[in-house]
DNA sequence: ACTCCATTGCACACGAGCGTGCAATGGAGT
DNA sequence: ACTCCATTGCACGCTCGTGTGCAATGGAGT
């Protein structure tokens, strides 16, 4: 009844490195899988996780001790995915709509990754989500609201706001199981920026530079 | 074991009229406060849902023999009201823009209403679900396919995925608690015409017709 | 007063998912 | 060979939501 202790234990006590090795890569491979099963139903027990990962039920708990603490991890991970692009990307010398382009780009071919956020969004962890994602939000609240002072972007809707649409479009539009033709990274981009009320012209402009770069 | 009746039953028997009355009354009620509550956390139990309608749990069963009864009622009726706004609103003489403007117009003041939809197409029911709103989405379709070819619409997305997102726009905007000002039907309206690639200029334009009319 | 009947307030059985405990297995490192 | 230790397999107990059964209540219509 000592430290409890959630996940990273005893490092720097670094036994043998593949034993440990071993361990870690069934960590992981839990982890990926239960992205993969969550995003698509966010619904799922231990169990189906554990199938899906080729373990059983008892593993996952030897990983972590609750399902709670499986999706609070997976959630801090994908934030801090998304945060860490975002401080790569957003520059204060660089207009607001090219930022813009530039993260939806660099966020694209990741953005199945993170179905799982929107899917947690609602549904039991919306307060704990909520919270992982306030950095996100925050910043990017922050770079619409430079676009609008700008005049790149509409004020048609409040800046946290508009912020928060371009960009759950973009992860609506990988989420669209049903897709008739695959959708590409300049699509998404495109549909961002409109949605940001920039003009159909300088969107695809701004989408073309980026895709042919 | 015979015929199993679920919901109306022996009408045009219409016993005293007050005694019915005051079921259908209770009835009502229960999908009201069910298309509220299922709204806002579609995990909810029909325990929940009782106690929000003033009922035990138990009169509940004596409307709706199962859960899913009650839920597919929801959606049923939720997918009717859609696809008799847009009956109304569309037309083949007027320009698809302005079918889009005053379908939305039309939409919003109802929009909450139908949270209910977007919170239970993922989870559990997603296929049922997806069936229902199978006619709105064939529709919408060909709206957007008829404004695409008419250079109103953009055609960065498919015809298809495209309409989806206008509307799911529409959803996203009147479900996004935390919004600091109200956001008025023209928002909605606009952000939706940005999506479908209409330039900021006409959509504000077209809003501002509708939203005075 | 008498009769319907919607609602109530318990009772229960059932299943599903969670989290835990413990002995057994088996592979990799020494 | 011997030792770790991650994993397994099966045992529980627990909670929670579902759906059903049945007698009791009480109000509204006759």
């Amino acid at each position: 009844m000592l430290l409890r202790c959630t996940g990273m234990c005893n490092y720097g006590v670094m036994v043998t490195e593949s034993a440990r090795g071993a361990k870690d890569e069934t960590r992981k491979r839990i982890l990926d899988v239960a992205r993969e099963v969550l995003g698509q139903n966010p619904d799922a027990g231990m169990g189906d996780i554990a199938a899906a990962a080729g373990v059983v039920r008892r593993t996952v708990y030897g990983h972590f001790p609750a399902r709670a603490d499986l999706v609070r991890t997976l959630a801090e991970q994908a934030a801090e995915e998304i945060v860490v692009v975002l401080a790569e990307v957003n520059a204060d010398d660089v207009p607001a709509d090219v930022v813009w382009t530039r993260f939806v780009t660099r966020l694209w071919p990741l953005a199945h990754r993170y179905r799982v956020l929107l899917a947690l969004r609602r549904g039991e962890h919306g307060d704990e989500i909520h919270t992982l994602l306030e950095t996100v939000d925050r910043i990017l609240a922050d770079l619409t609201r430079r676009g609008q002072e700008a005049q790149l972007f509409g004020r048609h809707l409040p800046a946290d706001l508009l912020g928060r649409m371009a960009y759950s479009a973009v992860f609506a539009i990988a989420d669209d199981r049903r897709a008739g033709v695959a959708v590409d990274a300049e699509a998404a981009t495109i549909t961002s920026l409109l949605v940001l009320g920039v003009p159909p012209s300088r969107a695809h402009e701004l989408a073309h530079l980026s895709g042919s770069r």
